[in-house]
DNA sequence: GGCGGCAATCTTGTATACTAGGCTTCCCTT
DNA sequence: AAGGGAAGCCTAGTATACAAGATTGCCGCC
């Protein structure tokens, strides 16, 4: 029904942009990569057309960058980017818990638990990928939460580029703090406590973000550390 | 710079985007004009591949629709997504203006002045497209001010889309107040007071709402509104 | 031996051809 | 006369053809 989900130009169109969304975001694909349009389409056995529209919808959510005459590729957000990224996230997902927070029930509650739950599940399976999804998802179902369809929309776009940053700057990450600061979310929105749940949905996404790209303040110039790291071990990759 | 500016698919198909959309937002096209593709074309002089991206690019931005296998048509916003955008766009502003206090500065003081006088010139000129223009563009320049891309797409994006619900729903409005309102959030900024420039924002853009879809609270049942408004001149339209 | 320019190739940008599906209108039936 | 159905027209969906620009690798020159 919105007009931005998946089945805008049709239904090959819209399984394209969702492979290729999930592919960038959990950085199948490494940093970099050329997304020629007449390669993905023999591979989805699609015609350019298709391809096309696919990306241009994955450049509007600035997860592959587009220049003209230029052969796409992935997006790699800039630091400052990232930081733009958490900024408005933030602030779009102090406005979601606020709004489910109005109109918290017992249906919510159980759908927010049965999915943290699922969070656990995935965690103590050691499913790596599955916990990654997982984690963004339950930001986008909260959202959804929200009854509100443009901050679902733009929630969900936040938390795509958020997944794509932490991939792209992120060291090996801990999902298990995640979780619990989604707990701590759903605790304090059982509790009816609305300040407290904002606050604490806030110091997630902090968290998230100086997890993700606070550490080293390196500014852009990653190319340095990168080099830095092969120094070491010149002809002995294996 | 920014991957969803004008230039995406090339100067042509840049230059529909913006005409079709300015003509949205001003209301231009009658409410559920359609707009085939092959006649955007022609009357544009390039061919329905571009006219096609644009129209998708403004269906992404909620300004027209397009079901398959139907002729898009120019976006008519329920009262439910109109209370969306706003409310969306109420918490976007909100944090547009607490960045903007944190980086005050004489600069911007003299740009934002500079544009306020721009408005007032309009209305007194009684220029009603500039000035409705000049106020939506008022709120785009604040929010390029506060230095964040993503939060300056998003607040665009809600602002054209808030041009487009007034000019559906709204009766005649009187945007002297509006820039009343301007020039409190500036004044208040001026001060330093940065919690009133925020709640100075915040009334501001309830006020819109309130002027342009609060009074009437219709439901979605305007059909009766309109059909009533031509019942006292059946036959004399002239 | 290294560097700059040229050519071959690959890829995008755009137009167009073709297909399939909706909409309208007109006629037939009841 | 009114309602339903079918045919034709119109428009979107997709593939493909073609032109122009970028990239890369090679060769000659310094």
């Amino acid at each position: 029904m919105n007009r931005s989900d998946a089945s805008q130009t049709g239904g090959r169109g819209g399984r394209i942009y969702a492979v290729l969304r999930q592919a960038v975001v959990d950085q199948a694909l490494p940093p970099g990569t050329k997304l020629p349009e007449d390669a993905l389409g023999a591979e989805f056995g699609v015609s350019r057309t298709i391809v096309r529209a696919a990306l241009q919808r994955l450049a509007a959510d600035g997860l592959v960058e587009m220049k003209t005459k230029r052969t796409a590729t992935d997006a790699r957000p800039s630091l400052e980017e990232a930081r733009a990224v958490f900024e408005v996230r933030r602030c779009l997902e102090r406005e979601v818990v606020r709004l489910v927070a109005a109109r918290w029930s017992d249906t919510l509650r159980d759908a927010l638990a049965a999915h943290i739950a699922a969070e656990d599940d995935a965690a103590r399976r050691q499913d790596g990928p599955a916990t990654i999804r997982l984690a963004a998802e339950f930001h986008v179902r909260l959202a959804a939460m929200a009854g509100n369809k443009l901050l679902e929309r733009y929630v969900g776009e936040v938390v795509s580029r958020c997944s794509l940053i932490l991939a792209v700057f992120g060291r090996p990450h801990r999902s298990e703090c995640a979780i619990g600061e989604h707990r701590s979310v759903l605790e304090a929105l059982q509790r009816g406590d609305a300040a407290a749940a904002i606050a604490a949905m806030e110091e997630h996404v902090s968290l998230v973000e100086q997890r993700g790209v606070g550490g080293d303040s390196e500014g852009e110039a990653d190319l340095g550390v990168i080099l830095s790291r092969y120094l070491g071990r010149q002809g002995g990759d294996a």
